[in-house]
DNA sequence: CTTGACATACGAATTACTTAGTACTATAAG
DNA sequence: CTTATAGTACTAAGTAATTCGTATGTCAAG
């Protein structure tokens, strides 16, 4: 048996990005959205947002004939979820492993660091 | 249809880091050390590292009856593709973000940031 | 030689994920 | 009113991931 994935899959991570970015959408928002970069039924779409509201991610509300849907959880707070669970299943829960691969990758630079230094020093 | 994935499962790389622990190690070994921490049959264990296998992350050898696998690439390198995916996937391929993430949950703090100083030296 | 332990090979079953087709309904255009 | 359009509901189907059972073979102990 497959275990259900507590966090949201790539294509359910996909339409949501589209979603927060709008803060409200319809079946067709997202289906001509997502039509610019793959081809992909306007039903496929809809089946996916109607498990995303199953699953607790989107609220729908009926306005005229259609649903308009929203993000049921702000976006810093489920990605941060997707993170969390990274960092547990594959560096066992510890951010400096994953840090060092990132310097090493040069995905931290200098820029970064300085980012780092600055948000470290407002949270104090 | 669904994409196939081209990092590792979470089962897999459950597997994959006890191997890169030993370094060498049978069915056996890996069933026994995944015993100590849940149910799970003896086949189970052998299908994953035949597929592991046929995936290209482990690389076996006949010794007496039973086959030994090892790695056939190193943690690291497989680690930091899994790092790159999902750093594309959730963050559009920017490493800043996920950043903002580290530091406002608290996964960096000053101990850390030492840590990534400490490495930018030395690179340059 | 027989039997038990242990290994592999093969295949099947279940659930999740992804995609999309068909049927049906309601609205709007002519 | 009829028809085209646009929406939802329902169903289905294929692939991937995960788990394990059964069949089979080999070796060693008695």
């Amino acid at each position: 048996m497959r275990p259900k994935h507590t966090t949201l899959t790539p294509q359910e991570l996909e339409i949501m990005k589209l979603v927060w970015q709008r803060d409200t959408a319809t079946v067709r928002d997202i289906y001509e959205a997502l039509l610019e970069h793959r081809k992909i039924a306007y039903t496929t779409v809809m089946t996916m947002m109607k498990i995303l509201e199953t699953k607790g991610y989107l609220k729908k509300r009926r306005q005229d004939r259609a649903f308009v849907y929203r993000p049921a959880h702000p976006k810093n707070q489920v990605i941060g979820g997707m993170l969390r669970e990274f960092i547990d299943r594959v560096f066992n829960g510890s951010a400096e492993p994953l840090l060092v691969h990132l310097v090493k990758t040069r995905h931290i630079r200098e820029k970064e660091l300085q980012t780092i230094k600055r948000m470290l020093e407002e949270i104090k």
